[in-house]
DNA sequence: TATTGTTATACTCTATAACTATA
DNA sequence: TATAGTTATAGAGTATAACAATA
């Protein structure tokens, strides 16, 4: 990561021996944003195998666990604008993880549900993001990752104003 | 958020009650990326007033902080590829916050420099993220906020393999 | 009128390969 | 040959406006 000096003896304020980052270090938003790039960066990795990425297995997973769900539903759940779903969501039906069955109650809306392939390939991607994180998280206590948790939650109820 | 039923008593299955998310709830990397999403949104609202992002501000912080620091120093301290340090110096430069000179003793690289407009910006901008994580914060007491910075550097240090 | 899903669009962030000029 | 910065490019995530069909 760090790079070697080419010039120990070189002039002064040409270079920088060490990078100070102390301003950044007091902003949680900093440690937060670089914990999520290594995160995801390992995460790709894990569910690469599988053909799909955290946006598509988080949709995946709460199609799982809620069949009948409709897209605005999800979206919600998922804090992502509808717009956006819509592609995720052609994809894994494209690939007959999941189904749009219309609502007959209200022909505007679609029942989402998962295909027994897509049943199964959530199950094996759920099972090697549990190992991803069990890798990731394996320095903190199982107190530890509670706190944490709850600390993630309470940021979570700060909505944006306006 | 959540949104109001339409038809309180339609047949079972074509719409869902309340969306459970049990399963995701059981990764740390989804709360994470839910907290990381507010702060996003928070954040962009922050800097917009600034013409800055939270990226182009990082940078900036570093180089006040990092007089003579260069590109690749940067880039590694920044978490982010070489390619894509560049447009957002481009940018800083453009507006006139930073400058990128020569090194006499090695003539490939940039010794990056806040100017004076560069530093009073980046003071005004930080002034205003502390606000803003204040704002965002409020809930987590000084130690728990530090616990949370504790996990999230544990977090950090797991270097992606391969 | 309001909502569901959709299209189109734009901007940002991330990642990789290949180039240039220096070392 | 290796490194610093660059160009080009592609993929992915995010955000907004506007539309057709339906409520």
């Amino acid at each position: 990561m760090s790079r070697a000096k080419s010039h120990p003896e070189r002039s002064a304020g040409d270079d920088v021996a060490r990078v100070s980052d102390a301003t950044l270090r007091g902003f949680v938003g900093y440690d937060l944003k670089r914990a999520m790039n290594v995160i995801r960066a390992d995460l790709r990795r894990t569910l690469e195998p599988f053909g799909l990425r955290m946006l598509t297995l988080t949709a995946l997973v709460l199609i799982v666990d809620n069949p009948g769900l409709r897209q605005s539903q999800l979206a919600d759940a998922m804090d992502i604008e509808r717009p956006n779903l819509v592609v995720l969501l052609d994809e894994l039906e494209r690939r007959e993880l999941i189904v749009r069955d219309r609502v007959p109650t209200d022909r505007r809306a679609y029942a989402l549900k998962a295909t027994l392939a897509g049943r199964r390939l959530c199950e094996q991607a759920v099972a090697a993001v549990n190992a991803h994180e069990a890798r990731l998280f394996c320095d903190l206590t199982e107190e530890r990752r509670a706190e944490l948790i709850t600390a993630l939650r309470s940021i979570q109820q700060k909505t944006v104003e306006e």
